[in-house]
DNA sequence: CTGCCTTTGAAGATG
DNA sequence: CATCTTCAAAGGCAG
């Protein structure tokens, strides 16, 4: 039974329950659950092992997270036509080929999952904006990076969970889709300058990190 | 118009 | 296994 599902009819079919019916939802309680933080050895060609991906129909996570979700833009992959039912593989595995949402008219890469920081900027973004002081987003970034560690860590804990939970959909949206799939998008003109590059902006950070604790 | 900048975190690539 | 690299978002800015 071919069948095309928007995220939205996923939301009706999966019923009104805002909270999930998992049995064993994951905490993450600083510190004490720190080490709950390895994300039930997920792995990146769609495989869980644990209970999470065993829905037959639709993941319990699928309202929550597209109700938390409110602030991807309308071409977001998570608001597209899904062309393959969920948690149900088609053939020939999907991680043979370059995975794609949408119609066929206007295919559009599958993007990464974001992760527990992204959540929170684009949660936070509008704050700063608002503040009127920067302009630039990666003036912004900056901000954002400095109040992300200033952060409390039970405020942290639900980025974490949130983009854990990102994960678990994203997974059960598209099964087999690796992050391989986008590699070489951009290019590799940085290539030349990355590492002593990348060692300015550790030397940078480290600095803004001893600015932060008062010990510069 | 295209790509850079800037951040953190996840995951793939490499040695 | 440790380290490095790429890409997720955002939008002003420079070439």
């Amino acid at each position: 039974m071919e069948q095309i599902l928007t995220a939205e009819e996923m939301l009706f079919m999966s019923g009104n329950d805002a909270e999930p019916n998992c049995d064993k939802q994951p905490s993450f309680d600083w510190p004490a659950q720190e080490s709950e933080l390895q994300y039930c050895s997920l792995t990146s060609r769609g495989q869980i092992n644990s209970h999470a991906a065993s829905a037959t129909s639709v993941h319990p996570l699928v309202p929550l997270l597209l109700h938390s979700d409110r602030h991807l833009p309308l071409r977001s992959p998570y608001s597209q036509p899904i062309s393959e039912p969920v948690a149900r593989q088609a053939d020939p595995p999907s991680w043979t080929r370059p995975c794609y949402h949408g119609n066929s008219v206007s295919r559009q890469p599958v993007k990464k999952p974001l992760n527990a920081f992204m959540l929170y900027m684009k949660e936070t973004r509008h704050q700063v904006l608002q503040e009127g002081r920067e302009k630039e987003s990666s003036a912004i970034n900056r901000i954002l990076g400095r109040r992300w560690h200033a952060l409390p860590r039970s405020e942290q804990s639900r980025f974490y969970d949130l983009a854990q939970k990102e994960r678990l959909l994203h997974m059960q949206l598209y099964p087999g889709w690796s992050a391989r799939d986008n590699y070489g998008k951009r290019k590799r003109k940085q290539l030349a300058g990355s590492s002593s590059r990348n060692t300015t902006n550790n030397l940078k950070h480290l600095d803004e990190r001893f600015v932060t604790l008062g010990l510069k």
